[in-house]
DNA sequence: CGGAATCCTCTTCGATACTG
DNA sequence: CAGTATCGAAGAGGATTCCG
């Protein structure tokens, strides 16, 4: 049985490393952000982690009950790994190390170091501060070379989708870069628009509103 | 030397952990927030840690500038900790892991538990909202069997002191578990006075407006 | 195929003793 | 007091196997 090694110490940071803090706990909860993912999804998220490890991981956090497992649909025996609204909490924990190592001297990207988009999706979710529009809906399509992200903006926050198409109502265009710029409130949308890195089509009030929640 | 181990993934969140998510870190930091500390103030507040290990993760915070080693006086050979403005800004963690873990199902206090009050101290540091009252200033005393704590009002947040005797304009005075529930924003003010949990005097317009800055 | 269990090696941790 | 050295114990990483 996991005896979950603990800080025995009444503070409550510690409590919650007791929980989270063990290595890769808090990359298994990024990835379960966007949506319940099966134990094989997770792995090649997680390169370096031995399966044992992960079942270990998964089992003390469901113990927790920050996650559940539950069967991918009513009837099938396939099994998916899905945040509690405990477990949903920790989008504050991550929203703030997010910010954190955004401001961090950026090391060169290491050309041995594992990029995944949905790690982009995972920011963007986060950052997004939707009172800066509460009432806005619609669906923008974020598009550059490598991936086209649909962000569909609900009441309960943004829903982001990079595997299926979507009828969108605006479009923002550009490369990489630009958007990370704009996402994590660096330069504005008019500003890189100005600056030719980012184009705007269809519904661009809807656009331009939305991009403003970033800043 | 230190190699620090690193989950080489071109992710915030990885990046962030890579330099303050492996065990003690976090806590290394939170003995930090008070203001600068000697190693031998820091042991004992890390009970289980190993003199070697925090060696290790002093200096590999020390290489990422979260923090620096100072002399404790200009011209003082003795040498003390404290965080950078970088290190500064894992406040913002920090306070999400408290959050979270102020609602973690309460495990009974276990006796073989470490109890600091200056981890609530941090808690209430953090926890306080200045821009609920900006303007407000002035120092008021939480007075318990336990401790006096002197909560000095100013406008780049609230320092905290335990150790030295203040002037003071407003005291609230009760029992540890009626300031844990105001400072948690578990209870208000109004409701703790009249149920004769907490009591004030002295500038109460100033306790009070001060207390409205937990809920 | 998904994922749990087993082994084995290597690294890190934890505790104590030791040194400038 | 502030760290270094040491060593047994625990945990991580990787491969492989077993089972439904």
């Amino acid at each position: 049985m996991s005896k979950a090694r603990s800080y025995k110490q009444a503070c409550n940071i510690a409590l919650a490393l007791d929980l989270i803090g063990e290595r890769w706990t808090l990359l298994i909860i990024r990835e379960l952000i966007l949506g319940p993912k099966r134990f094989g999804d997770l792995l090649p998220h997680l390169q370096g982690m031995g399966t044992n490890l992960l079942t270990t991981r998964l089992k003390e956090l469901e113990t927790h009950a920050v996650i559940e497992k539950q069967p991918c649909s009513p009837n099938s025996r396939r099994m998916q790994y899905k945040l509690t609204p405990l477990g949903e909490g920790l989008e504050n924990v991550l929203r703030e190390l997010i910010r954190w190592g955004i401001q961090l001297p950026q090391s060169p990207p290491s050309p041995d170091s594992l990029y995944q988009p949905e790690w982009d999706l995972v920011a963007i979710k986060l950052l997004y501060k939707r009172e800066k529009a509460p009432k806005l809906e619609g669906t923008v399509l974020i598009k550059s070379v490598e991936s086209s992200i649909y962000a569909i903006i609900a009441k309960d926050g943004l829903q982001l989708d990079i595997s299926t198409t979507h009828t969108h109502d605006a479009t923002i265009e550009g490369n990489r870069d630009s958007f990370e710029k704009l996402f994590k409130g660096k330069s504005s949308l008019n500003q890189l628009i100005s600056q030719n890195s980012l184009k705007i089509s269809g519904n661009t009030s809807l656009a331009r509103k939305w991009a403003s929640c970033f800043s």
